[in-house]
DNA sequence: GTAAACTAGTTTGCATGCAAAATAATACTA
DNA sequence: TAGTATTATTTTGCATGCAAACTAGTTTAC
């Protein structure tokens, strides 16, 4: 038997692990000045995008893991970049704010998607659109996928 | 400001954070059936491929983490599916072979790949040559910046 | 020929990703 | 309204991903 559906150059599962682990990896250096790990980076974006937003919605706008967001989440309020606090009308709920530390450090994330490019030259426009459309198809099926186990 | 590089929606690191977890969450349930991680799968289809390489060959192969690989491979050398025996020329290097039980599992994982197309019905062929196509060019400039950085 | 440089792998410590169980609070239902 | 199902979030336990330090063995250069 040859079980050529078994090579690895034909998995597009390594071709994503390789590139999203990579590209994370990338990010490093740079989220590094900003005292921020990748997925703090992703809640920040979330929260520079809405504020005082619930736990739950964060975690619908990141995809970051449910179990992973509480331990970020309390890193973050130790750096002082955000508060968390239970809501008064249904006090399962938290919601997310931005402190002063967090909403200053915009400015100085704005430059990292810039930064990030220079380290892509073969990665051009039209790629990087057709790129993003396909994965939000392959994340549509995910999503399908995994209502029907639900 | 309005900082509109750093909405999430337009982050192709994101997209590929989701999809990578996304589609090695997918792989999940189908690779417990064979009592192997998705690290672990990739190591398996690495080793079919190509058996009796060093590690640091199946480090290149699998792109897995070298430190992680050592944990890896000493959890499969427990399952009975490789051994793992240093080299007598080169006493630093170590080569793994595939055991019998190992070599016997690539019959049910071959039914794998089939039944993860399955899952995405919107990937068609065109999509999927195209997105590996992509993927390629990513990881190619990930390459060459990782080379100017040693 | 030996010290310095390099190579192959492993260990360490920290930060997730993940499923499942546990908590706590709210909504629904008989 | 007691009892049950549901929702929001946290905790737990295991498996990586990762950088950096470490170990052991090999190669270079002087």
């Amino acid at each position: 038997m040859n079980y050529n559906q078994l090579k690895l150059d034909q998995q597009l599962c390594h071709r994503l692990y390789i590139a999203s682990n990579g590209l994370t990896r990338a990010y490093r250096p740079l989220l590094d000045a900003l005292n921020l790990t990748y997925p703090q980076y992703v809640v920040m974006m979330a929260l520079w995008e809405e504020d005082g937003i619930t736990v739950q919605r964060l975690l619908q706008k990141t995809a970051v893991n449910g179990g992973a967001m509480s331990l970020i989440l309390k890193k973050m309020m130790v750096k002082k970049l955000l508060s968390v606090t239970p809501s008064d009308e249904d006090k399962r709920k938290k919601y997310i704010h931005l402190l002063p530390t967090g909403q200053q450090l915009q400015a100085k994330a704005a430059e990292v998607p810039a930064k990030i490019q220079c380290a892509f030259p073969n990665i051009d426009k039209t790629d990087l659109h057709q790129l993003i459309t396909l994965l939000d198809k392959v994340c549509l099926d995910l999503d399908t996928t995994a209502e029907h186990e639900s």
